[in-house]
Parts: C-alpha cells; sequence; structure tokens
DNA sequence: ACCTGAACACCGTTCAAGT
DNA sequence: ACCTGAACACCGTTCAAGT
C-alpha cells in the first residue's frame, strides 16, 4: 500500500507536475482514499519525504556503483564518472528529479543527512580521498558537499543542455574547486583588501 | 501603494517566512484590504516577481559597483570582489534572500532574465573578458550563468559558515572553473570511457 | 483493524456593495 | 475611480460512519 501511493505520487509529480500534486489526487491515481493515505503518512511532507528517501536511494545506488568504477583511475576520470552518473540518473527522470530536488529546499530533511544523503557523500569523499595529495580544498567532506550543491544547481539551471555539455560543466567545476593552487587563491588577498580604498 | 505592499511583503517573508507568506496577511500588515492587493498585483507570484525585480535591482547595483572596483585587479582578486559583494548583500536579510532565490525556481522568470538577471550576468561577463587570456572555459556568457548558479548553490546551502568560509569556496569554485587547464580536461576522456568496460 | 468520503480550516481570488 | 470584505474554490487534514 505504502508502495503503491509512493508510485502514484511519483507518477503525479512526473505527469502533471508540482501544480497539480496534492493528496486528493495522489489518493485518486492510488486507486484508494484520501483518509487512506493518512493513516500510512502523517502529512503530504512525510509522503514528499518518504518518495525522496526512495529516490535517494536509487541515486546512491547509482553512485556507489559509479565509485567502485573509479577504482585504478585518475580523480579527474573519477569526476567524470560520478558526474555522468549523477546526470544519467537525473535524465531518466528528469521532471520528477527537479521536482524533488526543489522540494528538498524546503523541508526538514534530518532523516535524509543521516541516511542516504550522508552515503552520497561517503562515496564522493572516498573517492577523493585517494588522490588526497592533488587536491587542494582544506577539507574533503566540505568540498563533497560543495561539489554536490554545485552539481545539482548545474544539472537543474538549464534542462535545454546536452547531457554531454552539462558533465564538461560540472567536471570542471569539480575538478576546479578541487586542485586550485592554493598559492594563487592566497595571492587574491591583497589585492582585494586594497581595493576597499579604491572607489 | 504598490511601495507598501511590497515593503509588506518583504516584512512577511523576513519576519513570518515563507509559510505565513499570504495575501492576507501581506495586504493586513500593508494596512489594505486584500482586494486592493489585487487592484494592483492580478496574483500572488506577480507579486513575488515584483518583490524579486526589486531586490535583484538592489544585488545589481552591488555587483555594478564591485564590478567598477575590479578595474586595473587580477582576474582572482576581482573574482574576490564580486563574491564579497553577493555574500555581503544576501547577508543583510538572509531569510528574505533564501526566500526569494527558492521562489525564483519555481516563477515564470522571462521578465527577469532579460531584465536584471541579464544585467547581472553582463557585470560578471564584462570582468571576465578583461582577463580572457587566464580563462579556459569555453563560453563567456555561459561561465558568467554557470558561476552565478553554483555561487548561489554555496550561499544558501548552509548559511551556518561564516561570510569569509563561504567566499573562500566561491572564489575556489569560479577561479577553478574559469582557469582549469583545457589539457587536464581532455586528458580525462580515455580512461572514463574505458572505464566502461571494468565492472 | 482498516477504509471511506463528507466536512472543516486555510488561503488564493473574485465581485457586489460602498465611498 | 478606488476600496472593502464576505463569499467562492481548492487543497490539506480530520473523523464519524461503514465494513
Amino acid at each position: 500500500m505504502v508502495a503503491a501511493i509512493l508510485e502514484a505520487a511519483a507518477r503525479v509529480l512526473e505527469r502533471e507536475g508540482l501544480e497539480r500534486y496534492n493528496t486528493n489526487r495522489v489518493a485518486e491515481v492510488a486507486g484508494v482514499s484520501v483518509g487512506s493515505l493518512y493513516q500510512y503518512f502523517p502529512n503530504k511532507d512525510a509522503l514528499t519525504v518518504a518518495l525522496i528517501e526512495r529516490t535517494q536511494a536509487d541515486l546512491d545506488a547509482a553512485l556507489t556503483a559509479a565509485a567502485k568504477a573509479c577504482e585504478g583511475h585518475t580523480l579527474i576520470a573519477s569526476l567524470r564518472l560520478l558526474a555522468r552518473a549523477a546526470i544519467t540518473w537525473q535524465a531518466r527522470r528528469p521532471r520528477l528529479a527537479a521536482a524533488l530536488d526543489y522540494e528538498e529546499r524546503r523541508l526538514p530533511l534530518a532523516p535524509l543527512l543521516d541516511a542516504s544523503g550522508a552515503a552520497i557523500g561517503r562515496h564522493v569523499v572516498a573517492v577523493l580521498r585517494r588522490h588526497a595529495r592533488e587536491i587542494t580544498a582544506p577539507d574533503l567532506a566540505v568540498a563533497a558537499a560543495d561539489i554536490r550543491a554545485m552539481a545539482q544547481a548545474l544539472i537543474d539551471a538549464d534542462p535545454e543542455s546536452s547531457p554531454s555539455d552539462i558533465e564538461e560543466r560540472v567536471v570542471r567545476a569539480a575538478l576546479g574547486y578541487l586542485t586550485m593552487p592554493i598559492k594563487t587563491l592566497n595571492a587574491s588577498d591583497q589585492a582585494a583588501v586594497g581595493s576597499k580604498a579604491r572607489g
């Protein structure tokens, strides 16, 4: 029953969008009354969170496989494999993925951060750790979270771009963030501070 | 009257959040009836868009000033000035800025992209153009849009971090994206393709 | 025990009545 | 012309009645 309701929710989001995503419609598509829905989920947000969790578990599996495939590869090749996995996964149900990405920002996500969310981060961190020598970013966990946020922003930004174009830009952003020479970054401090005096 | 309603909307968003942001509350805070609100705005989204436009105009002004201050500075120092301007601006009314960033994703933004949105991009592109020799990214307009999306993602991601920490990460991301050696990126192609054969 | 769906509350929007 | 606010529609949620 829970699975049927989640499936109905996914279908409504995918085919009718966030505007028509309401509990009465989900119950109707699932073939149950709205009262039954509320027997299994305390409210609409809980239903959405459950759907996000199920979807994140899928993405986690895809990234686990990609992380394994990274073994023995360079940092660049590894980032490309991870980016490609995330982009391919999102391309399978783009409207559902975009809607859930959007809802993620609004919802209390403690359970997700503890469970699959952190799991996704852990895979990336594990891959990064193997290439620690090349990485100048001071904190791998922060770097993994930042790369995840940036990749999601680039992927959601324009669904018009081709997957290979998005991949190129995600890899460029991730690799640049990770390997930017630290002296280059420090060199900017004086100049920026000094510019306050200019007008 | 329009200004009074927009001010009321900003105050409601800032002090009571998106959950209590409704037309009846906005009208109440503005000291008018809800019917009057609908005489000046065709619907709630139009009110939100108008508020975003006004707010973006402020950000545009801040970035215009920052872009001017960049003249004569290195690419790195310029990116730091732009990042600092954006972060400082958002720190002034963080809850309002975060709420509007969120709404931006949902709304039809043709007017914004044509007006202030594109203006913001133009300033960044102008700064980037002065340093074209150091930049390996193939399209400055795409790069500016990507940097804007990434910066927004990092700024909105954790409001816990200190402004200087966020600034460091935004500059790292932007500079890395822009200057990543192109040969490094190309070097990953064969490895990634070859990995498909592995398991 | 579980399901049903009418009913309630809240909020976006309208419109007849007022000035 | 412009304002008012009660009324309507929609959707999240509940609960008395049914099986």
